[in-house]
DNA sequence: ACATCTTATTGTAAATCATACAACATGCAT
DNA sequence: ATGCATGTTGTATGATTTACAATAAGATGT
């Protein structure tokens, strides 16, 4: 027997109150599945794929995976992203954990979902070994999903409101240079309400991590806009001072 | 093999990206923590326990235990709650997963923080075939902990901010015919800031789920205050109405 | 050059909410 | 009855939100 599995007996063995055989804490594995919205033109959708192996071969599902042996949880969801889409340095969040017994028919495997927010323009999504398929879904018109999986999708729906304004996900789905018009279309879309012109430029105005640029829209058929830039550092440091910011 | 570990198997071999053995998925498990607060009397306290088994033995840490082969999380989750304080029907919520690859010296164990809240008074937490002993901490005097259950209790302590609103936390916390006063004095101690005591009552009038009753309070040598009580079912309507309230 | 179109940007009045503070009420103790 | 401690209600002020209107600026047509 390995040094590890002796670890992992002597750990066992400090639970005596029920006489569980060892083994049976480890017949178990953890996976992440991430739910990664995706964001164009005023529409979120979310990344599904078709599975191409069983359980639940044909089903459409999350994208997800068995975490590796030496992979911290959260690279194994990076990882993840960017087998799917290429994108790597996008930050993806830890919504919740889902362990139910029965959750997989296979086996006891717990995972834990994560989300995010890309921009979809030009992002072809690669199919893998385990996935016929990918495409974007509507979230008005999802189909059947495997597993748990739409219990899952519903939690980071709810989660995505928050997270869009308190980690600024919605500079991920904006240009470098963008206008406060284009920046009211992304919060109009997550947050599925109507925003008063005015009065969100004037609530952007107190946001020093919005920066005003030199320049404007070039080729418009109409007056020129305005073009901001995020800055990350003031967002962090506005943040850590307690800032707080609601629409 | 069993028929069990030939669909944990087949499950692992979808993925032939990588050659890594079978086994090395299963040498895991997990485990929940919990970050129980207790109030009584304007003070927030967290529960530790003092390991009595290596690794990590003699230190102070969250209580927590693996998770059974057939139980859900969630129950896991209970199950210790209700070990160390006999208190059932008392809600605990997930706060986050914690799964970096070296957390655990023993072996890879991702473990699932859980909160709540509950009234400390007669409660004589029991020590375990774990813990040596058991005691309320005070939140500003905390000591080394084991693994990284520093940074698991510094979250949830995030985290129970926004539960003892949303969640109604607080209501585990008083009698069930309590005074305003005493519910300001709750969210005062959670909030960690004074509130005015004029505002705090027009601001709960408000509320449909807070319910005045009949009665005043006995045997004080002032002038006796209303009792209330919290009704849970008005108060779910509320929350499902888009209710949200701050303070 | 001018009128006109589209969108950007700024302004304002009204309504709502938050805050600080004061006044009053009520039951108990002496 | 008086004073005391706490409960309860009120009010004036300022800040914030909301709805809506007015103005500005560049592009395009004539």
């Amino acid at each position: 027997m390995s040094d590890y599995l002796k670890n992992i007996e002597s750990l066992i063995q400090q639970k005596d109150l029920y006489s569980i055989p060892i083994d049976d804490f480890f017949k178990s594995a953890f996976s992440v599945d991430c739910v990664i919205f995706g964001y164009h033109d005023c529409q979120l959708k979310v990344l599904l794929i078709e599975r191409g192996v069983e359980p639940f071969e044909n089903y459409w599902a999350l994208p997800g995976d068995l975490v590796y042996p030496n992979e911290d949880l959260d690279f194994a969801a990076s990882r993840v992203l960017k087998d799917l889409t290429s994108l790597k340095d996008i930050s993806i969040r830890q919504v919740k954990t889902f362990g139910k017994v029965n959750r997989h028919p296979l086996g006891r495997v717990i995972t834990v979902a994560y989300t995010t927010l890309v921009e979809t323009t030009e992002l072809n999504p690669y199919a893998s070994s385990w996935a016929k398929s990918t495409a974007w879904h509507s979230l008005k018109d999802i189909p059947q999903l495997a597993f748990d999986h739409l219990e899952i999708l519903n939690e980071a729906r709810k989660e995505l409101n928050s997270l869009v304004i308190s980690e600024a996900l919605w500079s991920q789905v904006l240009p470098i240079k963008f206008t406060l018009t284009q920046l009211q279309e992304v919060f109009e879309t997550l947050l599925d309400k109507k925003l008063d012109k005015g009065n969100f430029r004037k609530k952007i105005q107190e946001y020093t991590f919005l920066q005003k640029l030199e320049e404007s829209q070039k080729n418009v058929n109409h007056r020129p806009s305005q073009l901001y830039c995020f800055d990350q550092n003031l967002f962090n440091q506005a943040i850590i001072k307690g800032f707080n910011f609601e629409m």
